[in-house]
DNA sequence: GCAAAAGTGTTCTAGCTACACCCATGC
DNA sequence: GCATGGGTGTAGCTAGAACACTTTTGC
């Protein structure tokens, strides 16, 4: 048997398999510099009206990552954006309609891009602050609603904890912060050393901030000067700088 | 409709799914302190008769990690070993055969318990020690048989580069090494920088060595003393340690 | 004047690097 | 005696943390 004659006769439905979805983490930084995560209320069965990640089904002839990807344009009108895979999910009974395997994901989102509204599986959709309450996760939206870690559906309590310790590691060796920017053309110290302390949960010294960004951004050339000044987020005019990569 | 109603009445297969595999690379640290990679010889079309990594389908009802660990035994024999998930691969063309998702593993195994053959779907397996050559992957078998990156089928060179660097990187901020030692229970200094010198692919210095094992190790309480002396890597006798957790 | 960010300087520590040096021993 | 690992010591560099200080400016 050739390897032609092999392909022609192989049944790819030999065997049952589970289902495989993109769910992603929309994590963005709003204009009061908070962690935000962006979560839907689901419209159908199983957990109706229950709060969860959102995401889809990854189809026959496309990959996870453009699954993800179209995901995050349904969800939120973003064409492109900073989107990473974190961790395949996969407990067989993670999910009670049948075998589904989730391919979790987390995408950042400047905040003033992020225009979201209900999709086709949402009955609504809301920005959650991100909390630690006695060492549990806590989700605030702007309007009060307010949700446990217990109240995540499926497994999204395992993938959200998982996002954040990624999300927190990557910017000690990675410059993923500065896809949270509003404007990576121009943006101060102090926009990113909000990012920063968004991310971590606390806030660091603003005069070692400074250092670090000159040795490990613009010594390395990440990042450069540019000939502006800006007074968004203070009185002094401080300088601007602008991300090269 | 309530939820049970709509539980009773859902089609899991409504929709046309991927298949989903796990595939695991196999790293040990061979008798010469050196990193080798498991890889089979395809018994099946396609690419019969071709080096590629060991991996499964993942069943209806198994998780991707049973899957994978079950992969692990009936290449090696091994009941429990190190395993961790590293990235799940999709791009729709991987497998010429149909569409498949893997999800790529890697395992860390002490040489003397390897005791592979060739499974099911392999006519052969082999260990490759790991080498760069001019900015290239390059495999080379204990018997000469040498593959270069692009022999590796599939998209299994992204994959293999992947857990090498994946590897490289948890050596810095994890406890990842151990997994390689031939006894845990005792060992010493000496026989562990062998192990980080293997995956970081370069000798670091020796003094060195053993005061970052023991700040880091020994002080955070990883790794205790025990009272035992080797000297299978030397003719002066060696501390022996015993690694906790 | 106060608060808050812009920006610089200083001091201390921890960790890594590159060595140089001892000891023990098998060949 | 020489190579090799076992083991310690030292000096230098760097990154980070903690903190003090000066400047600007809107309120």
């Amino acid at each position: 048997m050739t390897e032609k004659e092999f392909l022609a006769s192989y049944d790819p439905d030999k065997y049952k398999k589970p289902s495989v979805t993109a769910d992603i983490l929309i994590f963005t930084i709003n204009k009061s510099s908070e962690l935000e995560l962006l979560l839907i209320k689901r419209k159908e069965h199983p957990f109706k009206d229950k709060w969860a990640i959102p995401g889809g089904f990854v189809g026959i002839s496309e990959s996870v990552e453009d699954a993800a990807k179209r995901e995050l344009l349904e969800e939120t009108g973003i064409e492109q954006g900073y989107l990473e895979q974190l961790y395949t999910f996969s407990k067989v009974d993670r999910d009670p309609r049948m075998r589904i395997i989730s391919v979790a994901h987390f995408a950042l989102v400047p905040w003033q891009l992020l225009n979201f509204k209900a999709g086709d599986d949402a009955a609504d959709a809301k920005l959650f602050k991100i909390k630690m309450e006695n060492w549990e996760l806590a989700l605030v939206a702007k309007d009060g609603t307010t949700l446990h870690e217990k109240d995540l559906t499926f497994d999204h309590k395992d993938i959200v904890l998982m996002g954040l310790k990624r999300l927190s590691g990557k910017l000690d060796y990675s410059n993923i912060a500065f896809e949270l920017l509003q404007n990576k053309e121009c943006f101060t110290i102090f926009e990113l050393k909000q990012i920063y302390d968004a991310i971590k949960g606390k806030t660091s010294d603003l005069g070692n901030f400074r250092r670090m960004f000159k040795s490990r951004y613009v010594s390395e050339s990440h990042v450069e000067e540019i000939n502006q000044m800006s007074d968004e987020f203070s009185k002094k005019k401080a300088q601007c700088y602008r991300y090269i990569g």
